[in-house]
DNA sequence: GGCAAGCCATGACAGATGTCATGGCCACGT
DNA sequence: ACGTGGCCATGACATCTGTCATGGCTTGCC
């Protein structure tokens, strides 16, 4: 009997996964959170063979604590599970020690083979997404970059961004002339947009 | 018994709510789609009472599913289930006809008692988003401004969003700005965020 | 008809944005 | 030690954006 541990801040979507994989006689779910900072400590308690994360989550991303859970708790395997298959999602969330990926287009009866395969320490990736994750590669974009971009991401003007990073004026403007550049894009909204679409910030 | 379909593109969600609601021993889950054109035949063949309809979906959004459920098959109800509790979503939800709203956030248990009351002909509307709604309310913006706004939010330049409009480029910045004041935003990415999270666009 | 209100459309102008050239600093390979 | 390349930081300049004043058009109301 593999058991096992539900993260993801919706609770209709949670509740639904539960019921789904509840109905595999050979798996059990044996707890429930709805924010990320609170994963490490159910899994403790309730001693889950697999985590599956969400990515969004309040308190701490599911990439995080998939990272958590492989430094505090490696004999919980994580198992992240996200709506949106943005490539970078998946280079981080193997990096952080996750063990499989899967996106919520995925057929259903396919989400407890996942589980199978990762609580028998193989790893569960999805085929599509792998191939766009190389496409893609790693973000171009430096630790600045990235940062004043993510600012910039909220709508504020150069100077509510320059004041937040301690920047001059000029000096957001030109990692962001960078970021626009290296994304390929013409404007700094355009930049954010395929920044985020790639999972770089 | 009640007869349901169940709308939503990603296949994980939907076939996670059918184990949810199968367990049920007074509902029956007799069609799912994955694309919001494809809901009107659906329910038509298989004859369903109540459709969940997630928002976003290819093909036809949830809220033109159910106006469309409601002007050719009056004898279906429709129940919108959405990620995102954006107020303008909820207006129009109910202006196209559906007869209940959910967020995803909510608790399992109660989707079940949604999806009753709606069958018995009543409303089932989450009590928080109503009170939003109503604060928020009706979006400020003309037909213009929205179609301009829309465009603008891809990240184009104010020459490609006039190409695609048919305008003056002096008209487009026009009805930007006329948005950014109406939207209390200082800048257009930002008047575009505010928009989006109030259902406007 | 006369009039006000609202939407559509445009151009001129001030201010914000994006680009570029420049320079300091650090790590790395030779 | 020296040069190279990468990242960080800044200011000057051309371009684009947002604001404002203006006018035509339709709609609804005395």
């Amino acid at each position: 009997m593999i058991r096992l541990l539900l993260a993801d801040d919706q609770a209709l979507v949670r509740g639904a996964l539960a019921a789904l994989l509840d109905l595999e006689s050979d798996l059990e779910v044996v707890a429930q959170v709805g924010r990320g900072d609170e994963v490490l400590d159910a899994a403790r308690s309730s001693g889950a063979d697999v985590a599956l994360l969400d990515v969004e989550m309040p308190g701490l991303d599911g990439i995080a604590a998939a990272a958590a859970l492989h430094r505090e708790l490696p004999a919980c395997r994580a198992l992240v599970v996200t709506t949106f298959g943005r490539p970078g999602y998946l280079r981080r969330a193997l990096d952080a020690g996750a063990s499989g990926f899967v996106v919520k287009d995925t057929p259903a009866e396919q989400l407890a083979d996942a589980v199978r395969r990762v609580h028998a320490g193989l790893r569960a990736v999805d085929p599509d997404l792998a191939i766009a994750s190389l496409a893609v590669g790693a973000s171009p974009l430096t630790e600045r970059e990235r940062h004043v971009l993510a600012l910039a991401a909220g709508g504020g003007t150069v100077a509510q961004v320059a004041a937040e990073a301690f920047l001059s004026e000029g000096t957001v403007r030109n990692y962001l002339s960078a970021a626009i550049g290296k994304t390929g894009a013409r404007t700094r909204a355009e930049a954010v947009r395929i920044a985020q679409e790639n999972g770089w910030l």
